[in-house]
DNA sequence: TGTACATCAGTGAACGCGCGTTCACTGATGTAC
DNA sequence: TGTACATCAGTGAACGCGCGTTCACTGATGTAC
């Protein structure tokens, strides 16, 4: 029934689920992520220099998984500003989904900084071009940059201190994320 | 010339110190703290039962400080709208000049839950109450606490996001903050 | 097709390290009479 | 004012633990001729 992956692939994914279950890069140690895999701690040295490039691996994969969620939520849609609300409920749904990943994601400056060259930054840029579209869609001639900016910092502060503070009494998503798109005027003309 | 501080009192800057250096609780060993303060690991049970008393009461301090630095901001400011104004500012301001601190109180579940009840959300409910006074002053007829927590979100985002990528090329502060406060309508009216 | 050898993913034992915590102790300060 | 004792903040040695990393190894798979 189960295909058996390779070792690197379940070191990778173990990596991650430790990330998903402790919300901490401290509890990814090189030997909870041998285990998890069902190998010996030195087999890890088979495939990763050492530890720093087992979590560096791992972030990048953990990135490029949030990556394809969002892509995946707009997938069959076609009009721009449905996409943008699709990506936007795929944001948050995911980052609440696996809290712990969100958190470490965006935990600390090493974490960001570490991948921000590569994976992480992909993230903001298809968001660019997404509320691009929107903004051509509607004729609107602000910057594509300067409103993705503002996008990213508001659903960020949504997804984080709704992940960070579970039991707050938030007010429902839907509303908050609609609130969000109608101040930004990402929303199509009535 | 420098007064001798009690020793409790010296662990605990300590331990904040060394989160506002390193950026996470782990850094935060209980031998540090005590090397940091120029004591022996033992003496350190002498002011707390163990390590954890010692984090959750060095959080605690944490959030004083950070709510000390607020209040202090807007002290001989009579205007309801300033005041917010100014706090909005030092909210950022402190939360950039001690992104380490910042990113631990905001870090992970455990640590923001874990003060939840005390200090962390006392910061949360001045905030609620200057923005009642500023509803107030403009006969805005809005429910304070949905006003407050839109802004919690808000300024949380900017200032948590500037933490972790700060090579970002950010817009200036000054102009996302006063936007941010015209679109919440918390400005005074023209 | 068979044989010799290289490659490669895995193993277990061992290392030194920093950690939280315990223990028995020391020496100064405070208190009772 | 002196003396006896309790209290209390500090010490250093020692513990067991999980950590990252190294080492010499094993056994299976691939390759050359």
């Amino acid at each position: 029934m189960s295909e058996k992956k390779p070792t690197k692939q379940r070191l990778l994914a173990s990596a991650v689920e430790l990330m998903a279950t402790h919300g901490s890069i401290e509890a990814v140690s090189l030997r909870a992520v041998a285990g998890a895999a069902g190998v010996s701690p030195t087999a890890v040295y088979r495939h990763f220099a050492d530890r720093d490039a087992l979590i560096i691996e791992a972030l990048e994969w953990a990135w490029l998984e949030f990556d394809r969620a969002l892509n995946e939520a707009s997938e069959g849609t076609a009009d721009p500003h449905e996409r943008l609300r699709h990506q936007g409920h795929a944001y948050i749904d995911v980052a609440l989904a696996r809290t712990g990943v969100y958190t470490v994601l965006f935990g600390h400056r090493d974490a960001a900084a570490g991948t921000q060259t590569s994976v992480g930054l992909e993230v903001f840029g298809n968001m660019v071009t997404l509320v691009g579209e929107v903004l051509e869609a509607t004729g609107d001639d602000r910057q594509r940059f300067d409103v993705a900016t503002h996008l990213f910092t508001s659903i960020h502060g949504i997804a984080h201190l709704r992940s960070v503070l579970p039991t707050f009494p938030w007010p429902p998503l839907d509303q908050q994320l609609d609130e969000l798109l109608l101040q930004l005027r990402l929303v199509p003309p009535a």
